[in-house]
This record gives structure tokens, sequence and C-alpha cells, in this order.
DNA sequence: TATTGTTATACTCTATAACTATA
DNA sequence: TATAGTTATAGAGTATAACAATA
């Protein structure tokens, strides 16, 4: 990372990433049963549909019998569906249900209170930082 | 976050860190027993200096049973040692030894091998963006 | 009585290994 | 034989509650 001219930067993003993800991980929507990592694969299926079961546990991050556990919850919790792939036997597709479209619209304004209140607290520069940066964040995931 | 102009940004902000997250932990370090939580509280002693128990564990955002677990980890690794508050009796101070520092120093380049490898498919722009990102996610923690 | 830190305990998240079904 | 997914199991990581020591 040569034009972070820092020779700390690669550790303190590392740290920062993992202090987020912990706080993100503490705030429970009490009184809908979602955890987090349910709103991210909830979040990735409403905006780039319907996967294989492989395929979003590569988007999340994590190994398939992780991401099974996931969607067994959101099954239960009626938000998710599985259907068989058209054409392969072995494969499987989740999507979202109707139900849970609504859900989601429905949390939407309650979820981004999170980051409403943080962002009150910063410059009109700094929130455009931080709308420039998740792109590229979104590049160092994949 | 009104100049996102994205009503996903949070939700797509949240499953970002997640997911960096996941990948951050997942790399470990083989022949150096640090899981990233360590790396993480080591980077913070490093950078700040000597904390209490309960400073460490805001600065990580986790609750002090958390990080008393993790400080025992560094301190059997012989990278961190506890000593007594100069003025309060209740509070223990926690602080890197002499070995943590060269430890941390060597293991500096391989730990920036991450960021460095994904920074390779990065631009300029984009690299400046993630540069000037990183003091804003911390804002966003504190 | 309040605060700091640790211990005890339980729950969530995650991975590896083994298994089943399909290609 | 290889791949997709699930099940079984174990190991981190984390929190709440209870406790000990000090203020």
């Amino acid at each position: 990372m040569s034009p972070a001219a820092d020779p700390q930067f690669a550790s303190t993003l590392r740290s920062a990433i993992l202090r987020l993800s912990r706080q993100i991980r503490a705030q429970r929507l009490v009184d809908v049963e979602l955890t987090a990592n349910q709103m991210s694969a909830l979040g990735a299926l409403a905006r780039h549909g319907p996967m294989t079961v492989t395929e979003l546990a590569a988007y999340e991050q994590v190994k398939p019998p992780s991401i099974t556990r996931t969607i067994n919850c959101m099954v239960e919790s009626g938000l998710v569906e599985r259907s068989p792939h058209p054409t392969d036997g072995r494969q499987v597709m989740v999507g979202l249900t109707p139900h849970a479209e609504k859900t989601i619209v429905a949390l939407r304004a309650r979820r981004d209170a999170w980051l409403e209140e943080k962002a009150d607290h910063l410059s009109a520069t700094e929130r455009d930082v931080l709308r420039r940066a998740l792109p590229v964040l979104e590049k160092l995931i994949g």
C-alpha cells in the first residue's frame, strides 16, 4: 500500500474493520429476530436475486456449512425459500419469499438509523469519502 | 446518510464490513500463533501505549470479559504484560513486552502482504479513496 | 455503595470431516 | 470420480451474571 505513506495503514484498517464488525453484530433489532449475518445475507439476496448455496457462501465469505445454518434460520423465519436448480439436481437455489421483501422494506428505516446517527457526526466531505469508499471496500473483498 | 443517495447504502456498508471481517479472521499467520483479535489488540497497544483493561475493551468494542480472555492469550505468548495502575488499585495496566515490539516489527511486512495483494487490483484513485476513508471509519466506530 | 477486573457459563459463528445425492 | 449440499462435531469469540478487590 505504497500510497498510504503509513507503515501501519494495513494494520489500522484491519483493526477498524474488526471493531466495526463487532459494533454491527452487537446491535440487534430486538423485536425482529434478525442477526447481522441474516441481515447481510438477506440484503445480498435482495440486491442480487436468487443464488445457489455455494454462490451465497462465497459472497458472504464463509464456507457452505456456515451459510447452510444461516439459510436454515431464515427459512424457519419464513424469509427465504429453497427451490430446485433448473438444470442441475445437485444445486439448490436460495431466494427471498414475498414476505421477506416486505419485511426488508419495513426494516430499512430502522436499520439505517445506525448509520444515520453516526453520520450526524461526519462532515459533508467525510460522508462523501465514505460513499466513495464503499465500492473500494467491495473490491477489496472480491 | 442523505448524501449517499442510495437507499441501500447503510445495508451494503454493513454487509461489506462483515464480509471483510470474515476474510480478515480467516487469514492466520500459521507459524505465528496470532489470531486477528490478538493482532488488533497488539496494534492498538503499539499505537496508543499501555491502557487499562476497560480502556482496551472499549477500544476493541468488546466487553471486559472478552478482552480479559484475549489479554490472557497474549500474556501466555509473552507479548503483553499486566502491571498495577499507579494510583488506582482496582485498575490494571496492559502493555506490550519488549519481545512484542520486536515481533510486531518482524511481522509487519507479512501482515501487510494481505493489503498489498489486494491493492494491486486498485487504481491510484481507489487507493487514495481507501486511505482517506480510514479516518472516517475510525470516526464511525467511536 | 460504586467501580474494576476476573471467573463461570452459555450461546453464536465458523470451520473441517464425513455423508448423501446428483453429474 | 467429481461436485453440491447437509449433518456432525469441535473450536473461537462473545456476552451476561456472579464474584472479589479496591475506591
